[in-house]
DNA sequence: CTGTATCCTTTTAGATACTG
DNA sequence: CAGTATCTAAAAGGATACAG
């Protein structure tokens, strides 16, 4: 058996950072919210978004982002079965941490940039 | 042998978020660069800090940091020896990021609140 | 299509002992 | 103090088969 359906973890200590972390950490969580905040996916569309991940990961993540209320599940009773994943209030709440990755990565860009062009300035020779 | 010292790893695929989580991911490299956002601390200083790290981890994390060239080694050359790390501008370009976590943190607290307060409103029962 | 169950591999991290 | 080396444990993730 397993432990779906547990109301909560329990909570981190209270510091902005573990805050954070607790919910949303590890390799595929910030993927799988970077792609819900384009809109409502399906389970397969998750799949294919996040290329190399397993189904069996995919699933656990969900259900723990769904327990965190980050995510909204959705079944859609049609044939053959569709469900539909999408953040919610609270899930949106995060946006502010991924419009700053945004910014980031385009700042290291912009940094990789000069560090490159500065060679020849570097060591003055000409 | 270890494998330090490598140049750099190989790039991300072109997307803000993989160049952002190729080089701050994991449980230990968040948190790591949070308190070196504080300013400079000793390699002793950041162990109290992450509680729980242990020194190989912290050893490891810390190189790929300087290898990544977000963080600064300076070995003071005193007895004892003293090692002093810092965030590099390169690091605090992730200032960003990491404000935004604290934002966000706040605005879940401020969201976990709503949610408590609104279970007698939810059922209408009084 | 959207999962679940089982088993196995990889990655990450902790413990301990030891060095300059 | 600031590491390094080695070994082991735990966590995370992947592959496969199968079900509603």
């Amino acid at each position: 058996m397993n432990d779906h359906g547990k109301p909560r973890p329990p909570p981190p200590e209270d510091c902005p950072l573990e805050r954070y972390l607790h919910v949303v950490s590890g390799a595929w969580v910030p993927r799988i919210v970077w792609f819900l905040r384009f809109g409502p996916r399906r389970y397969g569309d998750l799949r294919r978004d996040l290329k190399s991940i397993s189904g069996k990961v995919l699933t656990e993540k969900l259900r723990a982002l769904e327990s965190d209320g980050l995510v909204v599940r959705r079944v859609i009773d049609s044939s053959p079965p569709q469900v539909e994943y999408s953040l919610s209030p609270r899930g949106r709440a995060f946006d502010p941490v991924f419009d700053a990755m945004v910014k980031v990565s385009a700042e290291l860009e912009r940094l990789d940039a000069i560090e490159v062009s500065d060679g020849a300035t570097e060591t003055g020779r000409r």
